[in-house]
DNA sequence: CATGAATGAGTGTTCATTCAT
DNA sequence: CATGAATGAACACTCATTCAT
């Protein structure tokens, strides 16, 4: 069904720019139709509601990110490297998707609630990822919940200044000084050296 | 004024708790007006619409507490002394009033926009203040902005978590922890004096 | 009792300034409050309602007019002279109470059907002139009703005119040239002879 | 477009007849849409707001009017001829269209300042022939904005009485006297000739 | 007498949703 | 499948009026 997949797809970009601009309530499925130069009715072809539609637009790609994380924080490795692809894959999502990006951040709030525990989350991904380095000795100190929490905050707070103006964009462009951040707060044995990995990658990924 | 100052007290506590319960825009001025008992044309009096209210609420308790951390951030010490005031100061702000945080916390992405950049705000205080820490040398290296961030992220997200029921409740249980972790994420150079309780309570429980 | 007095003059001339810019149902009786310069409830002191004071306004200076042509309209002399002395009264009011000539024009529609057909009014004033002119032979044709309404056309079409500045200001400038067209349209046996009154009395007195 | 434009016709009705009967801000849109058998947000569908209704419904209208009168003032013949078609139309017009005629004479005063003044009105075509007139000699005397004031007073005035009730219905029934009042008012030198009706029979009935 | 906080019905308008075409 | 007219509950807000102070 090519029709209707471009429809729906329209759809979706419109809801998440509107979503973003003026929040979730703040849109009229009005709004999202003109964008998506569908009839008004026309959204209820594809979604049951506006809620339905924005509950949709969170979960999938909120579970997608978490999916995508989960299979890097299974990957071989120690602490800094699993997490070094992982800080790197946020970031990417971060640089290219900005406006999903922003659409999770925002509405979090209000959506993060009516997810059922059991679905993998990034926060899950994070939380396996620092209690499995405490049971390896990996990681110095602290209790595992206050550093899930702890390191979250160093990855997320800097993409919500940048949401802001508040710091230069390119989160890619700042993920190596993230990750160091991260090991200084978790106490890793293993320290990166200078010139290694992540910067590089980056490089390379940008010539 | 003890007419209106009570019923404008009523009005404060109502709008707060629906607005974190439901959001500013997904609470109508008939709830708020019930759960105040008080007419629902009564608001008009006080406030000169929901937005304004909603506004007010924000911006005078935001304003009130960059007003308290700015101070705290100008007083005698390392930074480490001044930091820990300061987590001392919002730990306990979040422990005492949890509706206004949580009001802050949810309707930030809202309301700072309008925020004059000119108005002292948490986030500018703390910038200054890990600025002028590495202008002092106390800091080894990293850029400010960043560095303010993620010092932002090492206390907010914890919050956020509590918020959440991902972290058992009570900030000032955790805010030596929290101290440390900041402190570690900077590299301090003053590493606090022995014979000082929190620091070493935790870094003790966590070794 | 000078205080009240005072107050209810304020109030007056405030809801007449503001019904005549906005209309009785369009002015709120905090507007005309504010524009008198006392409390939101000041105003039923003096009037049992807004309505109780757009009426009041409406059928005292009405009737207030009528009485006063209806003086002027038994005086001696032809229809001529007592024609003219009615005009000049009304061109008089006019010039002289601008605000309130706009709302009884205004209001009109609203405010005539209350009058009680017993209360005297001008147009009852005029048609007992023109039926007594007509049974003394003094106008040669037509029905009283419609002589009546168009003597009225005549005299209020071009205060209209000036109330919406089609026309220059001033109905005491053209009283003489208003009555001479009534005199034309009724057919008026003895007409004014060049250099006559009408022009005269007004040169005096603005001598 | 069946569908909506019946609804619309309706709409259009049900306003026009609460216009009338309770003035534009005294009517309700309920008020509207009940009488009009629609739900209550359905008139928004048709206009913008209850203001753009009413705008609507007297613009369209008074231009209408306007644009007809302007093609019969162009028309051939004297001004006697020209004057006689024209006011025969209006009088149709008020016979035939008792609602929209009391409504634009209603809200003549709230609405008539919107006017642009470039549109054509009524007023400015009979000015138009007034100020023709003179010039070429059909008029004796006089100035023409005060003539056309008088002019229309002739004619609105009479149709104000029977809106009121002052003169027995039927403008068609009177507009030969109409005709001739105006006549005599501005005492045109062309007098219609013998082997027409309507201005003989009024004047034999007259005199 | 004056004040202005409080009332609560009522207003114009929006909006998610339905459904005949 | 798409359209857009129609629905009607809900919304933010206004306002004439009352009455405790």
């Amino acid at each position: 069904m090519p029709r209707g997949f471009a429809t729906r797809n329209r759809i979706k970009q419109a809801a998440l720019e509107l979503f973003v601009a003026k929040g979730v309530l703040g849109t009229s499925v009005r709004d999202i139709a003109a964008l998506a130069e569908i009839a008004e009715g026309g959204l209820y072809r594809h979604y049951a509601s506006k809620e339905d539609l924005a509950w949709k637009l969170f979960s999938e790609n909120y579970a997608g990110l978490a999916k995508e994380l989960g299979e890097l924080a299974k990957a071989k490795g120690d602490l800094p490297a699993r997490l070094r692809t992982m800080i790197h894959r946020f970031c990417q999502f971060f640089d290219e998707e900005p406006l999903l990006f922003r659409f999770l951040l925002l509405t979090q709030h209000q959506e993060l609630p009516k997810l059922k525990s059991k679905t993998q989350s990034p926060v899950q991904v994070l939380h396996r990822l620092v209690s499995d380095a405490r049971k390896n000795g990996e990681i110095e100190a602290g209790d595992a919940d206050l550093l899930t929490a702890q390191v979250l905050g160093l990855i997320l707070q800097p993409a919500t200044f940048m949401v802001y103006g508040l710091l230069a964009p390119g989160m890619q462009r700042i993920e190596a000084d993230i990750l160091a951040g991260c090991l200084r707060l978790v106490g890793a044995r293993a320290i990166e050296k200078p010139g290694e990995e992540p910067g590089r990658t980056r490089l390379r990924r940008a010539s």
